[in-house]
DNA sequence: CATGAATGAGCTTTCATTCAT
DNA sequence: AATGAATGAAAGCTCATTCAT
């Protein structure tokens, strides 16, 4: 009922009908896990029958790598467009992660798939997963080392200490998104900041009374 | 034959041969998934015969929660025994730090099943998932209402604040254990450190120069 | 796109869409089988969407009726063609043993529908074949008895004598049909030649030197 | 009902259930075809769950496969016991005739899934086929071979016209083995007879009065 | 204590067939 | 005349689970 199953309109044009699967798809994907979730509940949930989706996605497992796929372009292209080259970085990386918690909180069933069910299972969706992973680790680390030669100590931070950070830093990321998703009174923002003010000031800062303010 | 398999060694004591069966079930459940683990697999890496399983530990489902009862045990018990109380609140951090990677980097099948697959399928499993991830969340939530009031400025930080950090801090911590344990030559101190760094410090701190230091 | 296929002619008249679609059935029959060959697999290599192929031929059971038909009453044709009624009877059996030979040489696909498909599936087209074989023997079961009266001795060979050396004749052929189209250098004629030998001096004379000879 | 259910005697060991398992899917592929078998029905016919025949069997193309093995090398068996080393060529071919006629009429199934069903499907089950079929043709090229030497004319047959009068006599013997199964009033002695007569004298001379006698 | 034998239920996938246009 | 859209029904295969010994 609602959004997804559309009203029974039969005799649909094929585009309409496959990102009606794809969405069916996510959701049970999301919420049952690749294995757990029968292509009889996507069908249904659909609101066709089961021939319909081996037509027109062939397979449980080309499905499964068309979602991953799906979610994967999306969150990128909605991180990537907040992420405005021209501001100083320490701007840039908030508005990123601002752009990612809203993302995940909006599309709740497509961050459950690469979050949670992709990287469980097997290599071929691993890989899809990681890659979108290592795409958002590289627009992080480039950000923290734009960040520091902002700061004029470049040479201060090896290579791997930035991967390090870079991976903590997402890592925390993906954490509090799905905190925030479950404690469903944290916005998008709250979790920027709250995130923002541990990554730019530390612990000991912010015990001392310091934090970083995104509207200065 | 051998110390792994145990080469048709009859009549074992009951403990035994069922830590054997929880281990295969361990390394099961953590390579393929709660779902494509087969207790044919589990009963054949353990040795035994399936019907011995089953008397032992009665069903797929039960195995399972056990497995994740055992590895998250584990697991808190680590980290609690390298906290020393006496410690300052940010060495009792580095010390549960360090200890949380070098666990998990040697029990890769258990952090497995409790990462990756434990919370990804339903409900019976989350919820034992969950109350270990509460469990450390709250040892962390603990230091940092310590660090905080060893800082005397308690009162600068929100209950909620300190549970965002700690959810962050523990998701920036299991990110760094993957990323520790793909990359092989980056060791548990190293990736203890590293957070330690970005948790303490902060990013602006570090591109300062400034940084925490274990030693001292 | 060619002369095979049909590069999206449309509106061609029936009869040719209908031979088109009979052509690809017989492939896909005489390859696959009855069961193993899809309708989807017919109408795409006839060039025609599938409902088409309904519109003609109704059903896959008729579509194969029709098949079995055709390449029955095309080898028949073949076979009684080649018969001249004036010529002495081993004459004719030669002949109608080389047309045969010819024929199915050059319709590998229509003779794998007869003499493998066909008789393999159940009642509707065993019955089909049935009535082709019956035809054939009963030409050859007429050639051996006008034999049999041109040498005034009709009465030493018994009725189901004369049907049981029909069916090994017969049998013989198609044996010998296979196996002149595998062994890629074997000719019709060869094969027609070698089997006249058998069946006209037996092997007993063949050993003795003496053979039977077409040109003579 | 009849001999191969058998009573639904439960707990059988493994041995017996399989020559049960195997007996039905003889029957099953021998009326029914490859494709057009259904696991569920030879599972019936064996009185077992389906489970149990992949248990046993593991796959439609493994068992299907383990029948054609089984049906040829029991065929093959009977006609080389048959055949006694030290009898004359003549009489050798005459007893491996009788011997294949006579198992084939006991063997109606096992002699269906070997000369219609397995020839018809793909390259896994034709080669086995081929293989009994060949050794067949071996030992009758060798018998034929055997008599010419005898008749000391052994030069006037080349070799590939014995192979082509074996392939020939081979296949008139698989066509007739079909026809004494269907007219059930002809014996296998009796299909024996008129082969080995039209064999050995040729029509020819069969209707110039002459034959070939078993009986001397 | 331990297991070989056995199954009910469910899953992915395919196919012949039909509508609505 | 011709087709894109859609499905009911069935098939191969697997799995968690249980007896009987």
């Amino acid at each position: 009922m609602g959004a997804v199953k559309g009203a029974k309109a039969k005799r649909m044009p094929r585009a309409v009908r496959e990102r009606q699967m794809m969405d069916a798809a996510v959701q049970t994907f999301g919420r049952r896990g690749y294995r757990a979730a029968s292509m009889d509940e996507i069908a249904e949930l659909a609101g066709v029958s089961k021939p319909l989706v081996y037509l027109y996605l062939n397979s449980k497992e080309e499905l499964f790598t068309a979602c991953i796929r799906r979610e994967a372009d999306a969150l990128i292209a909605a991180v990537q467009t907040a992420v405005e080259p021209g501001l100083a970085a320490d701007r840039q990386l908030w508005a990123g992660l601002a752009a990612f918690f809203t993302h995940t909180a909006e599309n709740p069933y497509g961050w459950a798939v690469l979050h949670r069910q992709a990287r469980t299972h097997g290599e071929p969706f691993a890989a899809d997963v990681a890659v979108m992973r290592d795409t958002i680790v590289a627009v992080v680390t480039g950000l923290i080392g734009a960040a520091a030669r902002e700061a004029h100590r470049d040479q201060e931070l090896a290579d791997r200490d930035v991967a390090g950070l870079a991976q903590a830093l997402v890592g925390a990321a993906e954490s509090l998104a799905g905190w925030a998703n479950e404690a469903e009174d944290v916005s998008a923002k709250e979790a920027a900041g709250t995130l923002m003010n541990f990554a730019w000031m530390g612990l000991g800062n912010l015990m001392r009374g310091e934090s970083w303010s995104h509207s200065r």
